[in-house]
DNA sequence: TTGACAAACTTAACAATGTTAAGTATATTT
DNA sequence: AAATATACTTAACATTGTTAAGTTTGTCAA
């Protein structure tokens, strides 16, 4: 009988519908925003049949989080086909700050946020985040291979350059109002570019 | 008459009063589980007296941004009798990120969170906290006279340097749960390490 | 086809939050 | 001593996430 076939595929549309909801309106309006009452008006049911495809808020936006970072993902592989290792891993650096600017709230859901990561248990929710972070790897090695930048334990260097611009872009979408506006690309591409060319060997 | 003295003194007590229970409590619990309810029950009043006080919530905690801000300066200063300017500069990066993870919801408070940073309008508030990035400059200013750094920006090299340690902070303070214990020491040290003795020249 | 049962969904409600309005003591002034 | 201003409290509101209880709807066996 194909009922039950059927029925696991509202399951599953209804899920859909929540998400696709959920994410419209967090992309908007941040999490702290988002109500399950909003959630609930945009897709015309009431807040508490939420809770019968979602155990809690939190594991809606966990949801969310592995679409954010197969986003993230895909805007650094947009980097790979640059041949020079060294141009690669500035342009990474740049694609970086480039999406968190573009995707706060992506972002901060990624790497800010407490609560959806709390749901994050089992390792191999991790992967979907640590893709990310073996593509730095990878070409921080590339570079290393080439002689463009000094010979180090990678994970090191790749937690430097993460911190350096991770620091660039939390800082820009936090408290970027304290910088002009027309200052702003001047300031991320310069320091990056002044830090990178120390970096890397000539 | 010194009644009217005496009033004033006593507003300023309870203020004082006030600010140092939320602060208490916003040390142990961070903004968002401290409750009007629970800095009342500390200061045996009724929730609603503190609004004759303070505005609203990120108003106490704006106060208590300035006092974070105070002891943030302080503990940088710790770092200037260091004699040689590239010294003195990697070892305030280091001492910036301990202040940062010995005093997380001070650091939250200072860099991440939205709310009480709104109340800052006035420009003289920004002077507490653009004293601790005065010093930075001139550190990083004496690293360039004295050949130490390539000459460059000034705004431009102290971006990237705080951003940098700002980076680390924050994802220690955020994401430093994915780092196994004995780890992160070894991770904080030498990736600064190796930024920055790219940064400084041999 | 109908009656029992399960699944899907809603309404009502709870406790906690920040905050406001109205009322009550207490202190000061006239 | 009466009038008034000050300090504080109680009650309440709207909003939040979430749970419990009730209702409707769909499915299946007789």
């Amino acid at each position: 009988m194909g009922i039950s076939e059927r029925k696991e595929r509202e399951k599953q549309d209804m899920i859909k519908l929540i998400l696709d909801e959920a994410m419209k309106l967090f992309i908007e309006e941040g999490y702290e925003n988002v109500t399950m009452r909003k959630i609930a008006d945009r897709i015309e049911y009431s807040a508490t049949t939420i809770y019968l495809y979602f155990k809690d808020k939190s594991e809606i936006f966990y949801s969310l989080l592995k679409i954010a970072f197969d986003k993230f993902y895909e805007s650094q592989l947009s980097v790979q086909n640059i041949p020079d290792p060294k141009e690669r891993l500035m342009a990474h650096g740049l694609v970086y700050i480039k999406f968190a600017m573009n995707n706060p709230n992506y972002y901060e859901l990624m790497f800010i946020l407490d609560d959806p990561v709390t749901k994050m248990n089992c390792p191999e929710d991790w992967q979907t985040s640590t893709r990310t972070y073996d593509l730095l790897k990878k070409n921080i090695q590339e570079c290393m291979d080439a002689g463009c930048i000094e010979k180090a334990d990678i994970e090191v260097v790749a937690f430097g350059l993460w911190s350096l611009v991770h620091g660039i872009a939390t800082l820009m979408i936090k408290r970027g109002f304290m910088v002009p506006e027309p200052f702003r690309e001047y300031l991320i591409y310069n320091s990056i570019q002044y830090i990178f060319s120390g970096v890397i060997m000539k």
